[in-house]
DNA sequence: GTGCAAGTTTGCACTCAATGCAAACAAGAA
DNA sequence: TTCTTGTTTGCATTGAGTGCAAACTTGCAC
């Protein structure tokens, strides 16, 4: 992968970050119907219209922290060697990833799930999440593989990766600190090798 | 439960099948920016704000079919005796479920998730009937279970769930014949084994 | 630098979603 | 009938979201 880094695309990436960051700021303080676009426009230095260039709506700008902390899971899943067993890879790439900050605004937008609009994309950005996953999985497998054993498999680790999460949440709140991490690693931890041994018990 | 049935209940039902009905009439033809919640209100024989009475949007409308094959699951579920092991009462109650008709617009509206603000909402559903299961499997599991197991084990099995529908959709598109709908039992019946038994192979 | 091509932002105009409110209306109970 | 309560409807208002064309910025070649 290539790194061009000219003006256009620092000015873009600085946008963008500039217009998600000033939604979560709104959010901070007032509710979803309580500030409009515009003010989140104004905030980020940036003309409605250009708001609408880089999200389709506030509740976009704020799932977009939630879909790229999942796409730094999804690359760290990407660079696990390929004959480790895949479930394995789950497990080593979610305890890697995320900085404390990243993993603090994770924790953040997950509160605001509270609110049904905001909530949809959230679980949105879960499901591309799902199917690219599902691609890498697909191409982990051994060729043939089931397709149902495939979505299973990757729906359920989804699926109990999110539950980790909220229960994480519900038990820290926002609370990021080096402790609290520790205890959402090991949950994400133990939520994958239930799915790996079954719930049989 | 009681059913008190006066001509208020009965209008009301009538009202909200009417818009959804033809919410998902106008999907059947056209992509969903393509008409307006006039249009669907008209069809309904039902003033604008009624509409807006009943569902907050016409995605929220579509989804309404989703959220009550959902919950039928969830009767279903809660029907099973309580000393049955739960994935089993999982797995019977998946296989029960859903008239040849229900299963038919069921099948349908999955094929419309492939508009995103419709997709969105259809994952919503699946969300609150997480959550619900969730209170179910709390109220069936001993005393003291840990939440993240519980929460674990639903997240898989709906996840899971979900994964078979969308394989069954892939394979059989809206076929609701018979022997596509036992497919469907079977996909369900196999993934829930999944979950049970683990991803160790 | 100058000038040109391509990409980006902005303002404007327009349609339509969504909600509050109060008047009209329908249903059930006395 | 009459009264009460729940439901529908029209009207008015705010603001989301998009198409378009003009202004502006950047990258590139000379």
């Amino acid at each position: 992968m290539s790194t061009p880094v000219g003006r256009r695309e620092l000015n873009k990436a600085a946008n963008r970050e500039a217009i998600a960051g000033a939604a979560l700021a709104f959010l901070r303080n007032r509710a979803l119907n309580e500030f409009t676009v515009d003010d989140v426009a104004a905030e980020a230095g940036v003309s409605r219209r250009t708001f609408f260039n880089y999200f389709s709506s506030v509740e976009a700008a704020v799932a977009s922290f939630t879909q790229d902390y999942l796409d730094s899971v999804i690359t760290a899943l990407e660079a696990r060697p390929v004959d480790e067993p895949i479930l394995e890879s789950a497990q080593l790439a979610l305890a890697d990833v995320g900085s404390p900050h990243d993993l603090a605004v994770l924790a953040e937008t997950f509160a605001l799930t509270q609110d049904p609009a905001l909530g949809r994309f959230q679980l949105q950005a879960w499901d591309e999440c799902t199917v690219k996953i599902a691609d890498v999985a697909r191409r982990r497998l051994p060729q043939g593989t089931d397709e149902l054993y495939i979505n299973a498999m990757v729906g359920a680790v989804v699926g109990a990766g999110r539950a980790a999460i909220v229960v994480w949440h519900e038990r820290n709140g926002t609370d990021t600190s080096p402790t609290s991490l520790a205890q959402l690693r090991e949950l994400l931890a133990t939520a994958i090798a239930l799915i790996r041994n079954g719930f049989q018990s």
